[in-house]
DNA sequence: GGAAACTAGTTCACCGTCTAACTATTAGCA
DNA sequence: TGCTAATAGTTAGACGGTGAACTAGTTTCC
């Protein structure tokens, strides 16, 4: 197995990522380091989202889909408004999939929908007050158990992971 | 912004958080590197997914479901069968969605569903040697695909970032 | 001024997943 | 032995997503 610190106990990925490698000892083209990376990753997130889903299934009031489109439409820079296309886009969906959302946040009075009288093809999104604050109710419990989530890193070793996410990040932006 | 090594490249991530911080400058529950850690992974495994998607796109012969299918049978331990719920713990999917994924693979002539004589409750599901050339066929543009997707790190920094996510792993699994 | 190209949003058909119900088979135990 | 409970797999229906086609409004430019 490729380095890893004596004192390190192992992960479920470890145990994984070894019986795998046992396919290919000497294949040069497989690196446990970058498989494991990415299994871990998408264990994380996977943890995260489940946990976001039972948070919002628990409440009855929202789905997480929901919020998240709530959430993207408020931390728009001021005045809190956006279009359909804006949110689509911060949101990683689809335009198709951002009209069934915003039908059913205008349905449950969470926003508005409105015809942009100076660009008749827009529509403008506001939230309404009952959106602002369905919004600010869940905000800090969502960042509470992404900090749970984490929890097992100290400050610094979050910075650290931060510097090598934004290596990744920057390389595939670019 | 929370401490950043002065010489570190922002990437949109640190935009992103740093609008969003905007919001919550004296909010002790807002951790900035909580949050971008697990945009940045989303991010990672967003493009991750993307890439795969293009590939067997491209390819026409299988989708990457599918492939993934075939890849949880195949690391099987000797011998190479499994029954549909091991496949679809494996796979992180439900028996039902394996149903579908499994009757595509026996249709397109990968795998070989049978039932299991000694316990006529269960099926036994084995590569075809059609199944097997596939997947080998794949795996090595798979692994190619993911060390592309992390080369912005060298190998020392790959190993740090393992050593970051196990603790993360571990903390979740017990 | 008006045709052509572009843009915004929605609708539609399809896909893969999920949960829940259902069938068939096996195991547990009075 | 024969109920009852548990287990394996499939099926049915709903949901949220996608890409493509469509409607309506705007811009470009001759």
């Amino acid at each position: 197995m490729a380095a890893m610190a004596q004192d390190e106990e192992q992960d479920s990925v470890d145990h994984h990522v070894a019986r795998w490698a046992a396919f290919w000892k000497n294949e040069p083209a497989f690196a446990p380091e970058v498989e494991g990376a990415l299994v871990r990753m998408n264990f994380i997130q996977r943890e995260a989202r489940r946990a976001d889903a039972v948070a919002f299934a628990e409440s009855r009031e929202l789905t997480s889909e929901d919020y998240k489109t709530l959430h993207v439409l408020m931390i728009q820079p001021w005045p809190i408004e956006a279009t359909p296309a804006q949110l689509a886009e911060a949101a990683k969906v689809t335009r198709a999939a951002m009209t069934s959302r915003l039908d059913r946040l205008v349905a449950a009075e969470l926003v508005t929908r409105e015809n942009d009288e100076t660009d008749r093809r827009r529509v403008l999104i506001r939230p309404t007050s009952a959106g602002r604050a369905m919004w600010s109710k869940y905000i800090f419990e969502g960042m509470a158990r992404d900090q749970r989530l984490l929890r097992a890193l100290s400050h610094e070793e979050l910075i650290q992971l931060n510097v090598l996410l934004r290596k990744v990040v920057l390389d595939l932006e670019s």
